[in-house]
DNA sequence: ATGGTCGGTCCCCGA
């Protein structure tokens, strides 16, 4: 089965965009990040006649995420725990679908950018992803097929931009950032891309601004976390580059995995 | 040639 992660910005804009792509590379499930809508006004009935199954977790202007299945989606839950009131942000959706070899469980993921560096946006990024450590931390005690997918906002690895210096002060490139990002990883999940590839320079998203996509100014930071059952039947990683150059394209590219599932 | 972007709550904010 083919798994996909793809920060669209904006699900309505992008549409027909995304119908293309989904009928060309024909993944089994998506992870949609930043469809930038409500619930109400997510458009259903294009993905479900490519014969997708829905999930979303929405919200007016900003944010939001979704799974699409074509496997049944058994349950999904909205919102990541351990958040208070003042935490509306949609960034985290999670579902159980019904695969061939049994259930797996996914979430998709947008986590907050974080910056400018010296504002409140960066303490609530750090204390998003401790509460995603947490939440992945008893996920991985269900020992399932688990696979947490998305937009990490995080340059994990030199590697993962085109020139560390230009990055150096950015909240993607800061040091709590990444190691906690490292800690994530240290609970136990295999990233699909350095397990399978792991070579630098393939990046995942390219800004619209200063020709990025022109230059090869790109960065890495969409990701697939895998449990150690799904990484057992990790088969193959690639990361749809092609995609920047469509019309219309999201400032992000999908990254596909095969698992033998 | 000293610029060069998108999207949405649309002239300002977030990325």
């Amino acid at each position: 089965m083919k798994i996909a992660t793809w920060n669209v910005n904006s699900v309505r804009t992008r549409l027909p965009t995304i119908t293309k792509w989904l009928q060309e590379a024909r993944p089994d499930v998506v992870c949609m990040q930043e469809i930038k809508c409500q619930d109400a006004q997510f458009p259903y009935e294009a993905f479900e006649a490519l014969g997708y199954n829905i999930a979303v977790h929405g919200q007016k202007a900003y944010n939001g995420v979704a799974i699409l299945s074509k496997y049944a989606i058994e349950e999904s839950t909205n919102g990541l725990p351990g958040g208070d009131e003042t935490d509306d942000h949609a960034r985290y959706i999670e579902a159980v679908i019904s695969a061939d070899q049994g259930p797996m469980r996914l979430a998709s993921i947008y986590l907050p950018n974080g910056n400018p560096k010296d504002t409140d946006k960066f303490t609530y990024k750090l204390n998003w992803m401790h509460r995603l450590r947490a939440h992945a931390k008893t996920l991985l005690a269900f020992e399932e097929k688990l696979v947490l997918a998305g937009d990490y906002n995080v340059i994990f690895r030199d590697e993962d931009c085109w020139d560390p210096k230009v990055w150096a002060d950015d909240a993607l490139f800061a040091p709590e950032v990444r190691d906690e990002f490292a800690a994530l990883m240290w609970e136990g999940f295999t990233d699909a891309w350095l397990e399978k590839d792991g070579r630098g320079h393939e990046y995942t998203f390219w800004d619209y601004q200063r020709g990025a996509w022109q230059r090869g100014h790109g960065i890495h930071i969409d990701h697939l976390l895998l449990s150690p059952q799904a990484a057992d039947a990790l088969q193959s990683v690639h990361i749809a580059k092609d995609a920047r150059a469509m019309d219309k394209p999201s400032d992000h590219v999908p990254v596909v995995i095969e698992l033998d599932a």
